[in-house]
DNA sequence: CACACTGTTCGCTC
DNA sequence: CGAGCGAACAGTGT
């Protein structure tokens, strides 16, 4: 499940293997994971390099030589692999690009809600489609600005792309567990203190993701994440961890460290 | 076999 | 017009 974090760790995949080579074939074997033709992109791509990247939330933009910068959003279940013999193609590997070197790079994705789109430029895209800023990137100032407006539970509003890109469902319980907010917790009704630890927590988890390469094992014993389950105990009161539904997404929680 | 799970988008209401 | 809400989307895992 790519949120922040893992698209970080996709970044810095790409950067180290695909940029700066010609690419001389591309293949898509489901037309539904690309958001215009397959004309579209082949004329963009064939012939061009990736020279680089660059990541807001979830979206991961590859600049190119020619005049379009691809754009991948990896869905719930994609990462990209790039790999030498063709017969290691992964399974889920729908769209396959291929190199002058004959490496090829593959965007898996196994339940197709990732996809595949062409822009002109990234500011204006960010903008059209109302993506904040860099979840990593906003001020605590910028932050506060986005809740001002803002009337219901915390957990949606940080899960929204326009206010905190990058934030997903299990980063949304991470942070108002370490914040200490009930994530039904109603904005307007806020303490600014409230708003400054979830802010920190944010940042806290974000690095702390980044520094663990987005591998959950390694993330400090105090991390919900280990105990991210209906009935499992709480780091801090010992209590049960609860399942709840915000906004349609399951939500896990300790009552009695996270209090409205 | 039914349903849960993921993030974004769409259509609707207020 | 912007906020909020719920359904829809695909397909594997349980």
């Amino acid at each position: 499940m790519p949120e922040l974090p893992e698209v970080h760790g996709y970044k810095i995949y790409l950067d180290s293997t695909s940029l700066h080579k010609k690419i001389t074939a591309m293949e898509c074997r489901d037309k539904r994971l690309l958001k215009k033709p397959l004309g579209d992109f082949e004329k963009a791509l064939l012939g061009e390099s990736f020279t680089e990247t660059v990541r807001i939330g979830k979206y991961l933009f590859l600049k190119t030589t020619g005049s379009k910068t691809l754009l991948m959003h990896f869905g719930m279940t994609g990462r990209p692999n790039y790999y030498k013999d063709r017969e290691d193609r992964p399974k889920f590997g729908h769209i396959v690009l291929t190199f002058e070197n004959a490496f090829h790079l593959a965007f898996e994705n196994k339940r197709k809600f990732g996809w595949w789109q062409l822009v002109d430029d990234i500011e204006d895209y960010r903008k059209q489609h109302n993506l904040s800023k860099d979840a990593r990137e906003l001020s605590l100032d910028e932050f506060k600005e986005s809740l001002s407006t803002r009337k219901t539970d915390i957990k949606k509003v940080i899960l929204d792309q326009s206010v905190t890109a990058g934030v997903g469902n299990w980063m949304a319980d991470e942070i108002l567990y370490q914040a200490q907010v009930h994530p039904k917790q109603k904005v307007e009704r806020m303490t600014e203190t409230q708003m400054d630890k979830v802010y920190k927590a944010m940042q806290h988890v974000i690095e702390t993701a980044i520094d663990c390469d987005a591998h959950y094992d390694d993330f400090p014993k105090e991390f919900l994440m280990h105990f991210r389950k209906e009935g499992a105990t709480c780091y801090h009161t010992g209590g049960e961890i609860e399942k709840i539904k915000v906004g349609g997404r399951s939500t896990y929680f300790s009552p009695k460290w996270q209090k409205l």
